[in-house]
Formats: C-alpha cells, sequence, structure tokens
DNA sequence: GTTCTTTCAAGTAT
DNA sequence: CATACTTGAAAGAA
C-alpha cells in the first residue's frame, strides 16, 4: 500500500534572493530593566541588485523513505506508526526518560542539486476535480430545478473507495488512546481544510459544499475514522483536559461529546427493571452560563422549549431526555464532562476547551425571559484536575493588563518591532532573561546568497481569486490556493509561493508569512530546557505562527563550525518525514495520486538567529512536536525570498509550549546507511522521544 | 473591516 | 426505518 513518494516532477526553478527591505525603525527605550535587548533599527542592504551569480539549483524529492517509516503517517494503521506526536505535553509529564531507538532512524538520501534550467515551475497541473459522492445514482436533476442540490442521506460508495481502510481496529475505535484520538483529529482538520479550499475556487460544482466541517466529518464517520465509540461517563481515553476544539464534529469523532448539535450528551443505563439517562458531557455555549469570578462553576440551562435561544422561548421546559439525563446524574453523584464554548471578542471563531470532570451540585427551576419555565443545573469542577478553562479566563485578565504576572521581566520584549507585544518571564528561577541580541523581524541575506534570474508576482487587481489559473502566483502553487479565506494553511507542500508586496493585489489572501505575528506569544524560562516559546492565544492547526528570523547563508560556503550553534536552523539537517495533508481516498479524489510534502530548498540554507532573531529562536526540539516548518517563498521587485515559516500541527491549547523537529545534523563523512546521532540530548518528554538531536 | 441575521445542516434516541 | 430533537457555522446583509 505504500506508494512511492519519488513519482513526482521535477520541476528546477530558479530562485533569486534578494536582501530584505529596510527593517521597522523602532526606538530604544529603557523598558529593560534587566535585559538589554534591543529591536532591530535597520537592515543595511546585505548586496546590490544586479549581480551575476552562479546558476542556480534545486533539490529533488526527498526519499527514498526510510524503511519503518509510514508514508500515511499520521494517516496510517497505529502499528506502523512508530511516530505519532503527542502534542498535549503540557498534559502528559514524562512518563520515562526516553530511550534512543536507532531503528526509528530514517535512512537518509541527501538532496542533490541539479543545475537549472527554467526560471518558473512550469506546471500548471489542473485543480483536481471534486466530484460529489452522490452524483453516481443517475438521477438527472432538473436544470430549472431550486438550485440546490441535496445530499442524500445515504451514500453511495464508489468503487474506487471500496478498499478504503481508516487504519483503526475495531478495538481502538471503541476504546480509543492518545494516539489514535490524535491522528483522528489530524485527518479530519485535513480533509475540512481541503474541502474548504474546493469550496473558496468554486470548484465544488456538482456538488456545493456549504459545510466544509459537516461534509469532513460525516466523511470521517462513515469510513471509520473515529474513536470511543462506547459511550460513557467519565474520562474518554486519548482526550485530555485543556485539549482544544474549533468544531462540535472534533468532539463527536473522538467521543468526547457524541451529538452533532445538542448540548447534553447522555446514555441510557439499564437497571434491572427500568430504564435510566445518566448525562455523561455538556458543551456549555458560553452565552448565557457563565457564572463570573468562578471559572470552576457553571449553571447551566437545560434544553428544550421551542428554541434554544432563550429570547424566543415558546414553552416550557420538560423534564425529559438532557434534562432528565442531567437530573440523574446529579440523583447518582454521577459527574459530566464539560466543555466550555469560547467566543473571543477580539476574534469570530468559536472554541471549545474541554475543562475535564464537573458534578452536580443542585438543580432548579426558573422562569425565562418570557415567562416560560427553564431548568438550571448548578455544576462544580471536581477538584485536582489541571486548569483549562481557568488559564483561558486568566488569560483574559492578562489581556486586560490588569494584575502584574509574577516572574514578568518585559512586557514585550520585541520593543514594539512586533505588531503585537511578546512578553518575557521567569517564574522558575531567577534568571533575568536570555543572552543579548538584536529583535529583527526579517530574514537578511549574506553575501554568499546570490541567486540570479528574476521570478514574476501576478497581475490580479486587488486580490486573488482561488480558483483563477490566470494568476501567475496560483499557476506556481500548481493551481491550489496555499491558504483558506481565513489565513490557514491547507497544505504541507515542497514549497509555498505568496504573493509579493510588489503584486498589485493588495488585500490578497494568498500574504501570511509576509504580515508578522498574529498570535499572542510569549517567551518563557522552562524547567529544564532553558528559554521556551508559547501562546496566550489557542491555534488552530494549519495556522502561521512566525518565520525564522536571521542572517541566512548558504551552508556550502561557509565553514562547518560556524554552521552549528544553539540559534540556528539548518534546512539540510535530517528531519523525521510526517504526513500533515488530507487522504485522497477520503476527499473523492483518485487516492493514487500522491501529494509531495516534505520541504525542497533550492540549496543548503541555514539561517542564525544568534545575533538577530524573531520570537523562533526560542521555540524548543521535541521529537513529538506540534509545530512544523514550510519553506515560503515571495517575489519582490524581481527578486525572490526565501524564508522558513512555522505552522500549527495541529491545534495547540492556550500556554503550551511550541515546539518543532530541530532534525539530526549530517556530520561530514557519515553515510547514508550510518545510523545518526543529534549532538545534543533530548529532554522532550515525548513518548517517541529519539534521545537526541541538533 | 465588523456585527447582526438568515439559512440549513447531522447524529442519535425514539 | 423514518422522524423529532438539538444548535452551530458560514454566507449574506447591514
Amino acid at each position: 500500500m505504500m506508494v512511492s513518494l519519488c513519482m513526482r516532477v521535477h520541476f528546477i526553478r530558479k530562485i533569486r534572493l534578494f536582501r530584505t527591505m529596510e527593517g521597522n525603525h523602532g526606538s530604544y527605550t529603557d523598558k529593560t530593566r534587566v535585559l538589554d535587548i534591543k529591536p532591530l533599527r535597520s537592515l543595511k542592504p546585505v548586496f546590490p541588485s544586479g549581480n551575476q551569480a552562479p546558476p542556480f539549483v534545486c533539490a529533488p524529492p526527498f526519499g527514498p523513505f526510510p524503511p519503518g517509516f509510514s508514508p500515511f503517517y499520521p494517516f496510517s494503521s497505529s502499528q506502523a506508526n512508530q511516530h505519532t506526536p503527542d502534542l498535549n505535553q503540557a498534559q502528559n509529564p514524562p512518563q520515562h526518560h526516553p530511550q534512543y531507538t536507532p531503528q526509528h532512524q530514517p535512512q537518509y538520501q541527501p538532496p542533490q542539486f541539479q543545475p537549472q534550467i527554467s526560471s518558473e515551475p512550469s506546471l500548471v497541473s489542473p485543480l483536481r476535480s471534486f466530484r460529489s459522492p452522490d452524483t453516481s445514482n443517475g438521477d438527472v436533476e432538473p436544470e430549472a430545478s431550486t438550485v440546490k442540490r441535496k445530499i442524500p442521506k445515504k451514500r453511495v460508495v464508489r468503487p474506487e473507495n471500496l478498499n478504503f481502510e481508516s487504519g483503526i481496529s475495531v478495538a481502538e475505535r471503541e476504546n480509543g488512546n492518545r494516539k489514535v484520538v490524535t491522528s483522528v483529529l489530524m485527518r479530519f482538520d485535513a480533509l475540512r481544510r481541503r474541502f474548504s479550499q474546493l469550496d473558496d475556487a468554486k470548484e465544488a460544482v456538482s456538488g456545493i459544499i456549504k459545510r466544509p466541517d459537516l461534509k469532513a466529518g460525516s466523511t470521517c464517520m462513515s469510513r471509520g475514522v473515529r474513536t470511543n465509540t462506547k459511550k460513557r461517563p467519565g474520562i474518554v481515553h486519548g482526550v485530555e483536559i485543556g485539549d482544544v476544539f474549533y468544531f462540535r464534529f472534533e468532539m463527536c469523532l473522538v467521543g468526547l461529546h457524541s451529538p452533532s448539535m445538542a448540548g447534553i450528551d447522555y446514555l441510557i443505563v439499564k437497571g434491572e427493571k427500568d430504564e435510566e439517562p445518566i448525562a455523561t458531557s455538556i458543551v456549555s455555549s458560553g452565552y448565557y452560563d457563565n457564572d463570573e469570578g468562578n471559572p470552576d462553576v457553571l449553571v447551566y440551562t437545560g434544553q428544550g422549549g421551542g428554541n434554544a435561544d432563550k429570547e424566543k422561548q415558546t414553552s416550557d421546559q420538560k423534564l425529559e431526555r438532557g434534562n432528565l439525563a442531567l437530573e440523574k446524574s446529579l440523583q447518582k453523584n454521577s459527574a459530566v464532562r464539560v466543555i466550555r464554548g469560547l467566543k473571543e471578542a477580539s476574534q469570530s471563531a468559536k472554541i471549545y476547551i474541554y475543562d475535564g470532570l464537573y458534578e452536580i451540585k443542585e438543580s432548579w427551576v426558573e422562569k425565562g425571559k418570557l415567562g416560560h419555565n427553564t431548568f438550571k443545573y448548578k455544576l462544580v469542577r471536581a477538584p485536582g484536575q489541571p486548569p483549562a478553562f481557568a488559564t483561558w479566563t486568566a488569560i483574559q485578565k492578562w489581556k486586560a493588563g490588569m494584575p502584574l504576572r509574577e516572574g514578568l521581566i518585559l512586557p514585550d520584549l520585541t520593543s514594539g518591532v512586533e505588531s503585537i507585544p511578546v512578553s518575557l518571564l521567569n517564574d522558575v528561577d531567577n534568571e533575568n532573561g536570555p543572552a543579548y541580541f538584536t529583535y529583527s523581524t526579517t530574514v537578511k541575506y549574506s553575501e554568499s546568497f546570490k541567486l540570479a534570474q528574476p521570478s514574476f508576482g501576478c497581475d490580479c487587481s486587488n486580490s486573488c481569486k482561488p480558483g483563477n489559473l490566470n494568476c501567475h502566483c496560483i499557476r506556481k502553487n500548481g493551481g491550489d490556493f496555499p491558504y483558506s479565506s481565513n489565513g490557514v494553511l491547507v497544505s504541507r507542500k515542497p514549497m509555498i509561493y505568496e504573493c509579493s508586496p510588489s503584486c498589485p493585489c493588495s488585500a490578497c489572501k494568498n500574504k501570511v508569512t509576509q504580515m508578522g505575528l498574529k498570535v499572542r506569544m510569549e517567551v518563557f524560562k522552562t524547567a529544564d530546557r532553558g528559554w521556551g516559546l508559547r501562546s496566550w492565544d489557542p491555534i488552530r492547526a494549519g495556522s502561521f505562527i512566525c518565520i525564522y528570523a536571521g542572517e541566512a547563508k548558504d551552508k556550502s560556503k561557509v565553514h562547518q563550525a560556524m554552521a552549528y550553534d544553539d540559534y540556528t536552523f539548518d534546512t539540510t539537517r535530517v528531519y523525521t518525514p510526517f504526513k500533515w495533508n488530507y487522504e485522497p481516498g477520503l476527499a473523492d479524489e483518485d487516492a493514487s495520486q500522491e501529494m509531495p510534502e516534505e520541504p525542497e530548498i533550492p540549496l543548503p540554507l541555514i539561517i542564525s538567529a544568534r545575533n538577530f532573531g524573531n520570537v523562533a529562536r526560542f521555540m524548543n526540539h521535541s521529537c513529538s512536536p506540534n509545530v512544523f516548518w514550510q519553506p515560503v517563498t515571495y517575489e519582490n521587485n524581481g527578486q525572490l525570498f526565501l524564508q522558513v515559516a512555522f505552522f500549527a500541527l495541529s491545534h495547540i491549547p492556550p500556554m503550551t509550549e511550541l515546539t518543532y523537529d530541530y532534525g539530526v545534523s549530517r556530520p561530514s563523512g557519515t553515510q547514508n546507511g550510518d545510523t545518526l546521532h543529534g549532538i545534543k540530548k533530548c529532554f522532550c518528554g515525548s513518548e517517541y522521544c529519539r534521545g537526541s538531536f541538533g
């Protein structure tokens, strides 16, 4: 079932890198009582334009894949899946000190560099056509019918999908674990992003995708991409307190809360004579249920009465269904899972945080706004659970600037260079801050980094439209628009081509990594790994986090000793391959069509952030990371910028440390078959820790 | 660019 | 095996 990813077309590009634009002109004020961090004042041009440079080269695809690596990770069956990330280490303390296991080490074929012949990727592969699964019933819809085509409830299994296997065993489907939960969530979101991309491109003419989340969710349901189907009160295996969700369907698929719409989930318990419902979980909408002040208390409103919106209630609620189940849970002292729905004022997206188990303390009936009876239930959080919703409420207060946090060293270590502040905090020991460096948001290219031949942007007016194959920038991306309308990366690719500052499309959605930070982050002192980076905001899978700023060099032109230090990003390291994109078989696309993902860098690039850098220099390594890097280029005034951009691998809860795979250096003289060891001992604490990195 | 309003969905219990 | 129950998410309007 392994399909070689090597069957890809090699595109040869000329890439020309040029100096960064003039940096931000921040002024250094004496905010720093203990730390001497200066904003970047200016970045001088490093080399002039118009240099003749040697013809440029291009990396062929990575591969072949090492033995033991499943190219369908994390979509493969769990047996073949040795590297499933543990994506929530904050909730998951290290169980043991990890041992290095050489069989996990990929045998790596280094990229070969070839001279280049053409100036642009010549491809324009047509958009993969989407076909609705319900078109095979043979019925011809009248053309002038009510426009909308309904998707029938019964799926018609298409021949090419008959052999699709979810890779999840019957036992794992009934009772999950962290690995399966993670895999299900990633597969769902990859599929949802793809449907969303097709929808954006208006490609789904034959089957309108109104709700990519529902479409992806029902596909996963029907194909067995789900877990914890055995309903039970209490903990759900593999779901951890603090986990964040962006869609109701995500909670259905992992068995945290099965109703796709209703707020109360319950289970019928069969006694000797009677049957009684008990509640298993509730989703608080966050609109009516907030108990001001105490995040451990929730007053929840029952269901029914005509309309969930209490302003439009038409009748009394009855003690049945969910309301009855909550009442029975109160009588039996049965704990209920609580998922807090949150709507941030600044962002329109609603999110859900799993806040653990609550006990129902009392229930009563009160009149709603229109005089109808409504049930109320007071729930109190069970003690001894790690904070989740409480963390979120604390962050809202920090954002309002009210309580001064213990250990806060600087409110903004960038001194205004970033558009959002990045705080610096140490509540672990007495260290006053990281060693001196200059905060810079840009990459500056060294003298050795000369590239020939101009590249061209697009000529779209105002904004580039997904699906517009006349747009040169979209064509460079193979015909697909790389980002959703909300800025989320759809697929991991060997290279992403963004529109540039000099493209005429001013409000273009194809400019993401050049727009600076979007999530509120902080640099903090870790217990055992120096300084680290984490986010106040929850981060949705595929969201842009930051680029790796610093001084870029061509590794082949610098001394080996200079290439390695604590603040170096090196694209030539050996990185554990992984799969992040959707499975074509699930998306009703040709399952044999492989999508290359592993980075293709046109030269051995290293970026040093020792003297100049941004928040990325503080991100630590993990063998089970929650962030991945992705090469991005964009053109400006005939030159091409090459950058390393970081995106969220999965949904990341607030205050969870951000980590990526540092890879392992290949010392000179090693052969492809040699076992590679990193030069640093790893303390990531992951179950799948390789023991070393760097 | 934001915020309110309207629309139309899916799984599960019954 | 239909059908009722539940409310979110996104598109469109203001």
